[in-house]
DNA sequence: CACTAATCGAGACGGTACGTCAAGTCTTCCT
DNA sequence: AGGAAGACTTGACGTACCGTCTCGATTAGTG
């Protein structure tokens, strides 16, 4: 065994850990990522520093865990990508919402937060792919599968790249602020990148 | 004036200011951004700490400019896209570049350290955007233009935001690492991308 | 009623008594005093920390009863100092038992953490005393005494105070270790004080 | 060289030093040796944490030289044991003065802290006997001396060994708390011993 | 002999202080 | 005047214990 000591979870408390998440997405969403500090959120949480370090190996973590509980109580029911029969339509339809999502304060903060550590952290980037990113990309390989049965996207297509061509721009210009990212230019991606995948005349 | 004193740029010291460099992205390089600390790039560089905080107003900066003056002294010349007329073979040539760029660890660790910063830190991210990325990205921009001259890439296409058909996904798999950055990933984004381009039949 | 629950001592545990005993001597003798801890002591004996918390209200207070135990069953019968009718031989006799037994590693380590406890905490200092330090003087008191009543002893002599002239000059050379405690320093004391203490010729 | 770095003595902040005495000095006496935290002296000073730690290695260590440099102002001078011809009376009037000063809280909490801390701390005792306890009891070795050459005091008497018959009960009343300290014991402390001191007839 | 109440080992909890590290400012001496 | 050096105040780090507080699991004496 490398610890030396595991604690044990069935004693924990549930109200600390709830404090502890809503202190640190306040925080972050308040101060930024490098400002929010361990003290900080304890002290906010009105939880000693150890109930944290007990139950999570660093900030990052903390932060991931309280993102994930804030993202799983949001999307109660993983909502799949709608198939009208239109891809085109449905796919505006979700990036569009993607857009409004990243562009919402609430979310921009503490989502930043932890992109930017993953960026920099393999460790808390394999969490956060895993648990987060890869659910969300795995709806768009469905959709984009139904829409290969049905002639819509051409058949040899490897989907999980694919999705890339609509997901990669604009997660680009969020991170990096190059550009606005409006609902125009998730429109203009879909229209784009959408007749590379179709089936050739 | 707002600021106390404004140092006297002519008199500043060269060599101090190479070895500052030096001794910042080999930190990087080494220990990463977070544990690269001003006291140790200014003990490795034999440098008094008052000298950085003299000329730089945060490590982020220090470290901007270092990795500027890395990426100009590499890119003498600032090579354009090759134009061989083929455009799919061009775009291919430069994105597996690009990945294989990517994946050599002494790009990689600064690299990854700025654009970290720069997704949590708005003022930074604008000058690495101006001063390294977009300069990049018109390189694009330029090719795609040729290529819609020449009936390459279908008219109405607004190219800058084409071009992150390209660059977004690659960027994207870099960041956070979802799956390996390979020169078939290259490919297969470049023969999907570009497809969805072409003018229509 | 003022505390707010009074433990039942019917129902306390033998064993770990004397194992919280034993463990607090142990660990004063191996890493002294300050670095003691409740904790460490509840670990060591086996114990949880209430088990501590509930019968003693502090570190010093364990580790004075453990120290009593440990002299009760040390001096089964509380040995009274001899009396041979040679004063000085008795007193030298039992002043270098005292020398032996304050430098035997056993005694030093709890004794002093005691003392040094006493020095800065009154009301332990006044249980010290009372249980432990006072019987043992009134030893002296008594046989300065009979030593009054056969004439070796001046009288008008305030026996209370006389004794220290034995006691306080042993006591301070071993609290702060300024000087060897011997036998031949134990002889000295009894011979310079017992002169000042005989009749005036 | 063992330590990671010696710090340049030069370069230190009188006004630190001189205001880490006074709140140490204070503290102690307001609450104590074990409630005064080196934390509570650095903010009372009103200096870093790490202008204690950098110049003493331990809370006992900034004690004692606050302490020896309040010792050290208050006796500018070094007073000898004056000598009028009457050893009795010289020394009845230095042991009261000694009782009036362990009486006096201001001396009083500090004293005890060192003297607590140096019970328990090798280290700590030697210094506290070198600086200043040693010093003091040699002002008595050169009173007796005198009265030795006039008659005083028995040849042949180890003074050294003698001055404890003094010393050792005060001190040993004033750190357990036995009795009360009052002049009346110190007078008789001095009668009782000095006789035995005395020349034999 | 079962019941039941208190003690037990265990350890999570909100806290305080530890001793360390680095931040950014200031001062001194050198070139 | 800039630069090397490094002491300064500040504040967060992660750890160790504090004393209090639940938790089942014994473990007695009582009904």
């Amino acid at each position: 065994m490398s610890k030396t000591k595991a604690p044990d979870s069935s004693r924990r408390s549930e109200r600390s850990r709830r404090a502890i998440y809503d202190a640190a997405l306040a925080l972050v969403g308040e101060a930024g990522y490098a400002k929010t500090t361990i003290e900080g959120i304890a002290a906010r949480a009105g939880v000693g520093k150890q109930t944290i370090y007990r139950w999570w190996p660093s900030k990052a973590a903390v932060l991931l865990e309280a993102f994930l509980d804030l993202a799983e109580r949001a999307s109660e029911g993983e909502s799949e990508i709608p198939d009208t029969g239109d891809l085109e339509a449905d796919l505006k339809l979700v990036l569009r919402a993607t857009v409004d999502e990243l562009n919402s304060p609430a979310y921009d903060g503490p989502a930043r937060a932890l992109a930017a550590e993953s960026v920099v952290n393999p460790e808390l980037a394999a969490q956060f792919v895993e648990k987060l990113l890869e659910p969300q990309l795995q709806l768009y390989v469905r959709r984009l599968r139904a829409a290969q049965d049905t002639g819509g996207v051409r058949v040899g297509i490897e989907l999980r790249t694919a999705l890339e061509l609509f997901t990669g721009p604009l997660t680009h210009r969020w991170l990096l602020r190059t550009l606005p990212l409006t609902h125009d230019y998730a429109d203009a991606i879909v229209e784009y990148a959408l007749y590379g995948l179709a089936p050739r005349s």
